[in-house]
RNA sequence: GGGUUAGUAGCUCAGUUGGUUAGAGCGGAGCGCUCAUAACGCUUUGGUCGUGGGUUCAAGUCCUACCUAACCCA
């Protein structure tokens, strides 16, 4: 299989994280590394791989900031640029070049492109109404506009949506707007001109397109494509009143910009001008194989946006064949967040742990069906099983027996043990399958299992008794055979974990290279010299993974809430004459029992449910379960004093039928 | 509000076109080993496959309604 595409050319991309904070492990496992360790496959495959990505810089998140930070756009936009280009480093990303888009390679590009669809026929002109900010002197986007919402009065809605009630209107609907960049009211509708992007025109075209390269697309990149394909193809305006982003080439236009998803994913091809002169062998090459990487909130882009004006263009250019999204990574039960300082952000993550650790972690337990939950006590599981024990301690006992015994010298081998070759050619087809399809968490099954492979083979050779008993040659050609393992487990492992395989590639005097094995050769001669590394992972123990937790995951109030419940039967207690054992459907547990001592209790009431380890407002000590006259209770049933409502102590809260069984109860 | 995707062991995930006893890894329990980084190997324990209906000789898999979550759209 890998032979056949040799010299194949391989264009790769990664989605362009965005220049506006700090990157977090949720960008490193939705893009970056996918395609790192694709690209770095490929490469050790012998393809001639073209890997770009960088950093997206226009539209309006980056004027907001800019004018928070009181800097110019082009020095915030800069100052996040050199992060990112900070992580690509610590984190080993292999990127033949990671770029920008406020370039002057991707006006150029943008202008061309521009002309190219005016020529085409597929840009129209049209007038529209946009709130402007005189105070501001800038026409506001939606996001930029805050108001009072027309359907339910909260102060903070934005110009198309209220995240209160979620009721959606027109910018012009807002009550009393304001501009979200100055707090100035001074607003008003103003006519402006902006060029659309005919995209209905060439729908037809893109739909027959798609038909044929969905083939090698994630399952939810083809199911996004598909809605668009029923919705069909809209007309979209892909000018702004912004003062930062692409100058639009067109008179009349000088103080507008082109659209930042316009402008972005063409940032690819300007990136790979940057990267390699011959840019245009792999975007202008049909035979090439063009694989992108994303996060799942970007297919729209890669999926539709991009391939239409691309085919719009008619001018060649190399189309999307793999799509690869990734879900969201969650950290610690919820989303990654800097304002909540929740999650680990990449500057930090490199003082935590190496980045082989954190490369081959996540990978591990990348979000690749839906979106997973990161957790440091995984991270620790991972790191320490597979990477210090299986891999890290299987080179460090076969190195220090071998030394021990035979000297810094590779043994001679004995007879070849064909069980275990067999094994490893399935495991290692297993693994290139894997890599070839972009499946990263059963590539990384395929992975341990050759780790496993080799402590198994020692476990059962027991190369130690055999120098106990004076069977040298036999221990020697035991441990030839580990180091021909260990040689193949650097080669790969390096698309994973680089350092670490250059560490172990290091091990040994022959000056071997690292690429893909297509089967397993041995190819460490006897008398190799080698050394003992030092060991190559540290373990992470309890105490840190308890610390890193407190540190980058502040609990949040986990807390049961009140839950709105029904009683489903009532019985009288055995002796007590005021109080009844009910039986409480809680819309999980349908048979909940709940001492009550209540008058109002009856079958059917809809009520409030405190479970166990609820905190009551005001209470000092959450719900315990407990014994109640001898019968237990299983929480509580509650007045409204008791939720911090009124003054009615002595009866439990009845609520309407329209509150739904299994809510939380939010009063 | 509409669309899409997902809901499978304590945790993270596999389960191809519906077809015998639902699979891994981690964690838990036990045994073995002592070359090695309290590492390794073996055995074992965990599941009403979100809930309720339906289709079928047969449903984790198909249909439907609902619940939950995420994303996209309005």
């Amino acid at each position: 299989m890998t032979n056949d595409n040799k010299k194949q050319k391989y264009l790769i991309t990664s989605a362009l994280p965005y220049v506006n904070g700090e990157l977090h492990l949720g960008h490193l496992v939705g893009c970056w590394l996918p395609s790192d360790i694709y690209a770095r496959f490929c490469r050790a495959c012998g393809r001639d791989v073209l890997y770009v990505c960088g950093a997206d810089e226009h539209g309006t998140p980056v004027i907001v900031g800019a004018m928070k930070e009181n800097m110019t756009y082009f020095d915030y936009a800069t100052k996040y640029y050199e992060k990112h280009l900070r992580a690509v480093k610590d984190f080993n990303m292999s990127f033949d070049f990671y770029g920008r888009t406020h370039t002057e390679l991707q006006e150029k590009l943008i202008h061309e492109l521009f002309l190219r669809l005016d020529e085409e026929g597929l840009i129209e002109e049209r007038e529209t109404l946009q709130p402007f900010s005189i105070d501001d002197n800038m026409f506001l986007a939606d996001r930029q506009l805050l108001g009072t919402c027309p359907k339910c009065g909260y102060e903070n809605a934005r110009g198309d949506q209220c995240d209160k009630c979620s009721a959606s209107y027109e910018a012009t609907e807002l009550l009393n707007p304001r501009s979200a960049i100055s707090g100035s009211t001074n607003i008003e509708l103003r006519p402006t001109k902006n060029l659309f992007f005919l995209a209905s025109k060439i729908e037809g075209k893109w739909k027959h397109w798609l038909e044929k390269h969905t083939s090698k697309w994630s399952k939810t990149a083809i199911a996004i494509a598909q809605g668009w394909v029923k919705e069909g193809l809209q007309d979209t305006s892909i000018t702004r009143d912004l003062p930062w982003g692409i100058p639009v080439n067109k008179p009349g236009y000088e103080n507008k910009v082109f659209y930042v998803w316009f402008d972005a994913p063409w940032g690819y091809v300007s990136i790979s001008q940057a990267a390699n002169k011959d840019w245009a062998t792999w975007w202008k090459n049909p035979d090439a194989h063009y694989a992108q990487f994303m996060a799942k909130d970007n297919v729209k882009f890669h999926a539709v946006f991009f391939p239409e004006q691309q085919l719009a263009m008619n001018d060649n250019w190399k189309t999307v064949d793999q799509l690869k999204s990734m879900n969201f990574l969650n950290f610690e039960g919820g989303k990654f967040s800097k304002s909540e300082n929740r999650g680990v952000f990449l500057d930090q993550a490199i003082e935590i742990a190496p980045a082989d650790a954190w490369r081959y972690a996540l990978i591990a337990s990348a979000p690749e069906t839906d979106d997973t939950n990161f957790t440091f006590s995984r991270f620790a599981d991972i790191v320490n099983k597979d990477l210090n024990g299986m891999l890290g301690n299987f080179v460090s006992r076969v190195c220090k027996l071998t030394e021990k015994n035979f000297g810094l010298r590779i043994p001679n081998p004995g007879p070849i043990d064909d069980a275990l070759i067999t094994q490893i050619n399935e495991k290692l087809s297993e693994l290139t399958t894997a890599l070839d399809a972009c499946e990263f968490r059963a590539a990384i099954v395929a992975l341990r299992s050759l780790y496993a492979l080799g402590n198994e083979f020692m476990t059962i050779k027991e190369p130690w008794a055999l120098v106990k008993r004076g069977e040298t040659d036999a221990a020697g050609a035991v441990l030839n055979q580990c180091f021909q393992l260990i040689d193949l487990y650097a080669r790969v492992s390096a698309p994973f974990i680089p350092d670490t395989a250059e560490k172990i590639r290091k091990i040994f005097s022959a000056d071997l290279n690292l690429s893909w094995p297509e089967t397993y050769t041995p190819r460490i001669d006897e008398g190799t010299s080698f050394c003992v590394p030092e060991n190559l992972f540290t373990r992470i123990d309890d105490e840190t993974v308890a610390a890193l937790t407190d540190k980058y995951a502040p609990k949040i109030d986990s807390a049961p809430k009140p839950i709105v419940a029904k009683i489903v039967a009532v019985k009288k207690h055995p002796t007590q004459e005021n109080l009844h054992i009910l039986t409480v459907d809680d819309g999980t547990n349908h048979e909940l029992q709940v001492v009550c001592g209540a008058p109002n209790v009856r079958i059917g009431l809809i009520g409030v449910l405190a479970p166990i380890g609820c905190i009551l407002p005001g209470a000092k000590k959450p719900i315990m379960q407990r014994t109640v006259a001898s019968i237990e209770s299983y929480g509580m049933m509650c007045s409204a004093a008791e939720l911090g409502q009124g003054k009615n102590t002595d009866e439990i809260l009845e609520l309407s039928n329209d509150f739904n069984i299994g809510k939380e109860y939010k009063g």
